[in-house]
DNA sequence: CCCTAACCGAGACGGTACGTCGGGTCTTACA
DNA sequence: TGTAAGACCCGACGTACCGTCTCGGTTAGGG
């Protein structure tokens, strides 16, 4: 960077031009924190990294494209957790997961990217891959529990993680993600004991 | 509806139209079933209608109302399952909703309904409290299972239907909702049975 | 013109707002006189006129259109001179018409409407159509002369109106309208008498 | 030409390659010809010659300077006719002219240049100095005719030319090309004979 | 005989303009 | 006052070219 807002960037050949696709990411960040997805064009995005529409649509397809993008240039919150205790883990998990969200700018954009994947086709398809993923890599410790022998045998980890999931989804989609620790110590046991408590 | 398709609607006088607003729901159903989100304009719901824009903005102030309207326009399913036993209760109420969201348009307008309320601010709320309501009201199947002592007492009954919601709202969203009995019915278990089962 | 300046011009019901055509009538022209064709570009007009640029494509079909329509408004001069002497009657003709170019607009105008039927099929035809008309008309001053048995019975009117407009479009396009009496004078003579003379 | 579309083309050293001259103002002279000149762009003609883009503007400096070179490598028309009368000369130098323009690309190159020069003031410059040397040649029939006594000593043969070059480029403009004998006779006529005839 | 300079094709860059679609507002003509 | 209709200004869409720049490679000619 090294005259980074002194002076235009300019091609480099006949190749991609990293400060441009970083300027652009940024941009595109920028602007969601700032307006959320309703000012999140490619327009505006183009305009505030003072970059060309064409170049924009070069590299990322649509919209649905560089939103996922940007998200994944996120800094991720570590989401295996490790207490020693299936419970605490629970406890452990969600209070990242909904830090993660509220703290940074991760959220808006998460939520972001779900609403185009309900608009897009290949968002969608994105979307669920990338989702599959992190519930078998956050199953991790739920299959630990299992091997402590703290959880049965016959649970599904990924099954589990999805629950969890699921609820702090709904948590975000509807804004709801004011942390209560008495709540998420309540659904952790509700979870691990049952609601046969 | 005397003279539907034949000649044109006119205004009846200083008082709503229910012909018009009929036309209206009825030709943004549609579209939302025909094209999805992605053609859902206020345009093309105006031009389908035969209706004038203005029309449609003196009655629904956004995209996000009209949206929420033509959900609760849909025929709602049951969500209060009563089979006796809170275990086949719990697969009874996964298995009407993802049907409900399968088999008819009611999916596809929610997740639209979904997406509409990550850009805009009312349809946020109007979500929300449209989802406190329901979980409430689907509650009672908990409730009932306490009553009958099947239920722990200190388990909340509104925080066990989050984690059934959250996980079809993930499954909707990510577009999975093919009925897979064994599954619901091994989240049925570790949900009443808890992980530590 | 009652707010001119003041506030954004509006739609008048469903019908031409005849200050939004005028607005953009006088922003093309202004664009013309001050750019040339170079600048003139519908986006540049509907920047100058404050208007949408499909408000543009609604009333004119093209770029062509628009500049013809340009064309059409400005004043137009006398072109059928009538001193009572053919020779004269010619000079008064071809001063009249490098008069009305060099001085005004005219002239940068209807050089952009000939070089834009140079690339549009239908500004050719309604330049053609144009022409046609206008020769036709000028021709009377030498139908004039016939009558007065100052012009041969076998020439024809419009071929000779054709001649002397010919050499006005050369001079226009090369830009050489500057005016030369005695130059004007020797043609006149050139084209009564003959080379033959 | 030894490898012309087996093998790329490359640099031969710090010296211009006559191969890419060669094969840009072919793919100029057929783009002109194929989609005249509203599909004429630097990037179309790089494309079809295979060049790259500065290569082109390496030797031509703009649009218009390219069309001018395309013309110019046209192999030009007899513009002196010597059938020994003014009139049938007149009728030779109108056949010959509109026949080159009509018959091959010169016509549809030759309008491309007008239309530039009525944007681009170089290309008006080197336009008119063109015509100017054009109209000087072409006049030596006319002198050859004041020579032999057939034309009056104080016609201007130059503004003879022009009067006929001038009608010429009227047709050509609002391509209006089409021979007519019986026409150009009498336009041969008048002109030798003058309106007065 | 190597080095430098200029050329070559290729293609990315920041931009402008294209012609279209939809947003939300406004007015008309009619009931 | 409500309705269908449709014009208004605005702004975003995705694409085509603009003219510039850099790249990696090539070749000729001077040192």
């Amino acid at each position: 960077m090294t005259n980074a807002g002194t002076s235009r960037r300019r091609s480099i050949g006949a190749q991609r031009n990293p400060e441009s696709q970083q300027a652009i990411l940024k941009a595109a960040e920028a602007i969601l924190m700032e307006d959320g997805l309703a000012g999140f064009s490619i327009e505006a995005v183009a305009r505030r990294a003072h970059a060309g529409k064409p170049t924009i649509y070069r590299w990322w397809p649509s919209r649905a494209a560089l939103l996922l993008d940007v998200y994944h240039h996120q800094k991720h919150v570590e989401r295996v957790p490790d207490t020693g205790s299936l419970e605490t883990d629970i406890i452990a998990f969600l209070t990242a997961l909904f830090g993660y969200w509220r703290d940074g700018n991760a959220g808006a954009i998460f939520r972001s990217v779900i609403a185009e994947a309900q608009t897009d086709v290949k968002a969608t398809d994105a979307l669920r891959a990338y989702v599959l993923d992190r519930f078998s890599q956050s199953a991790e410790f739920v299959r630990r529990a299992q091997a402590r022998g703290e959880a049965a045998d016959w649970v599904s980890p990924e099954l589990a993680i999805e629950l969890l999931a699921g609820f702090a989804w709904n948590r975000l989609l509807t804004s709801r993600l004011d942390d209560n620790p008495e709540e998420l110590q309540r659904l952790a046991r509700q979870i691990s004991l049952g609601l046969k408590g």
